[in-house]
DNA sequence: TTGTATGCGTTATCAG
DNA sequence: CTGATAACGCATACAA
């Protein structure tokens, strides 16, 4: 900048100005200090300003894990509502550890990070880790998953309309004993899965069963495990609605291993619209979580929270709609 | 750090050297500084660091997408090896796109990291915009896909061997008539891959035919055309080897519509062992590609570059050897 | 072992 | 509209 400032002759205040388009600059100057800047190919440092004026062009997101098509997936949308905004994102996984999530924080906040978008991890049970974002003035963005109780700024998918949904499909399929694969209560999504999995037997003037609702880690084993179980039962259930994907892949081959026919004896239908559920055999139904969207909603709750900055203290939400995709697995008509 | 200076009747500097864990530093002072460091709640500014030292503690990271196991992966071991060591990773995708790898490298550039990681796009074709990152004195790491021709500090899989290991086994399994998906042949991986394929047949002593290498972009699609095309040969294949793991997913399931029994008729196998190879039915014989060991293997080839900064211009090259999973769709024999 | 002084590249303040 | 100057938070060369 120094370099710029004695070709052209003029002051690094100019120079700055012309740079960042400020109001007072004349054209012809800013003109000229663009053309040089091309010229001599001067490279801003990001870092020299985000040390003078205390907020960086570096955004922080900390998810479970990458893997899978979800977060990947939820973190693509992020990325490039962020990249047009000129922001990079720095991400960073807790592999479900609230140990870990707690060290991302820290890492982030000494990165200077502008805010933080977060998913957190199964293993977080209470918010005292986020106090000390609060106190630096980091604005702070939940999506997906969030713990209850506190109110905070979240994107969120309105899980228990999505298995509302898959449940009452499964219900028209002509399916009377429906069970379901749960997720740890203490996470939102799971909770609320669970919660739209009951409205919708009630809605059709079903009791629930409790010994249709198995506790499920949701890997593959664990939907093995729990259709295993569920198959001992004198009454087994035909059909099952569960809160996760893998968990209903392992469930379709235990059944198709013990010669049980999808869907005509055992209907399925899982939650996330993983990849998984195109390649299985049948295809299995699933409802969509809108990733791409719940990532840029995400960014720009954080651009919102900014330009709000210390005019109110008013949490937002965001709710978006899922979206059930009916596959060969649940359906049994036409 | 003022504040602590201030508290402690003593000047910055010490405070810094005690935090920094300088040499010349009383064990007293040092253990005062950071037991007040602990109350005070003292947050280090990285970005101030980075300026003054030149050197941040960002780590660059682009890669073409990261849905799906590969990437991910690879990430998860870059990520892991350098929280390690005290860096952030900044995720950065093309899009397989050569523009916006520019782009992200001008990001990355002007986000003052400390070092680059790259896997290139499938339409970079040239090094030049990598020349400015040389000039910036930024250490330069590629891994899995590289350009040829231009020596570079890369992380590789030995793709050919890889390739060589899973016609050979197609071959030993009684095939005859092996064919090949091959990907775009400018880039490494898929050259390579094709030239193990061609290797394993020589090494049977069989002729390479043409007609059995198809042009594939390795989608899902992809595969179920070329799939298509081999049976309308008048002699078609017994096997196919696929440079990627969707396109043999689409063979699979063109075969399976038609009736045409896997792998008795055709047997296929594929290359990444991405996670749909343990969902299909058959189960798919792939190759693994050592995604955690190579992303750790590049962060230490990083931190290799930058011990030996000046000292010699060697480029260095890690190979990995890749590991073959056979599974059912291959597996005629017991 | 400790302190003083200076600068990293940029922007905000205030005066012209 | 432009310029001089200070400051962001930290690390080093040099002197003590």
């Amino acid at each position: 900048m120094a370099d710029l400032a004695r070709e052209l002759g003029v002051s690094m205040t100019t120079i700055s100005r012309a740079l960042s388009d400020h109001h007072s600059i004349g054209p012809a100057t800013k003109q000229a200090v663009l053309k040089l800047a091309k010229k001599l190919n001067y490279q801003p440092n990001h870092l020299a300003a985000a040390l003078r004026k205390g907020k960086s062009k570096l955004l922080g997101v900390i998810v479970p894990y990458i893997e899978g098509r979800f977060f990947a997936s939820v973190v693509h949308g992020i990325e490039t509502a962020a990249s047009k905004a000129g922001f990079s994102v720095i991400i960073c996984q807790s592999s479900e550890d609230v140990a870990q999530e707690r060290k991302n924080l820290e890492t982030l906040l000494s990165a200077q990070v502008a805010g933080i978008l977060i998913s957190v991890s199964r293993t977080t049970v209470d918010f005292r880790h986020f106090e000390k974002v609060r106190k630096h003035g980091v604005p702070l963005v939940f999506f997906d998953r969030i713990l209850e109780g506190d109110n905070v700024n979240a994107v969120l998918l309105n899980d228990r309309e999505g298995a509302y949904q898959a449940t009452r499909h499964l219900l028209e399929q002509g399916c009377r004993r429906v069970a379901h694969f749960a997720g740890l209560q203490h996470l939102n999504i799971y909770k609320n899965r669970r919660q739209g999995y009951l409205d919708a037997l009630q809605s059709y003037g079903l009791e629930p069963d409790e010994t249709l609702i198995k506790d499920c880690d949701m890997t593959l084993e664990g939907g093995t495990g729990c259709m295993a179980e569920l198959l001992k039962l004198s009454s087994p259930p035909d059909a099952v609605f569960s809160a996760g994907d893998s968990a209903v892949l392992g469930a379709l081959q235990l059944l198709k291993s013990r010669g049980i026919r999808v869907p005509q004896d055992v209907a399925l239908a899982g939650f996330s619209n993983e990849a998984l559920t195109l390649v299985a055999e049948p295809m299995i139904t699933s409802v969509d979580q809108r990733t791409e969207e719940m990532g840029q909603a995400a960014f720009r709750l954080f651009t919102e929270l900014v330009a709000a900055e210390g005019t109110s203290f008013s949490q937002r939400q965001v709710v978006l709609q899922p979206q059930l995709f009916v596959r060969a697995s649940s359906l049994r008509k036409g």
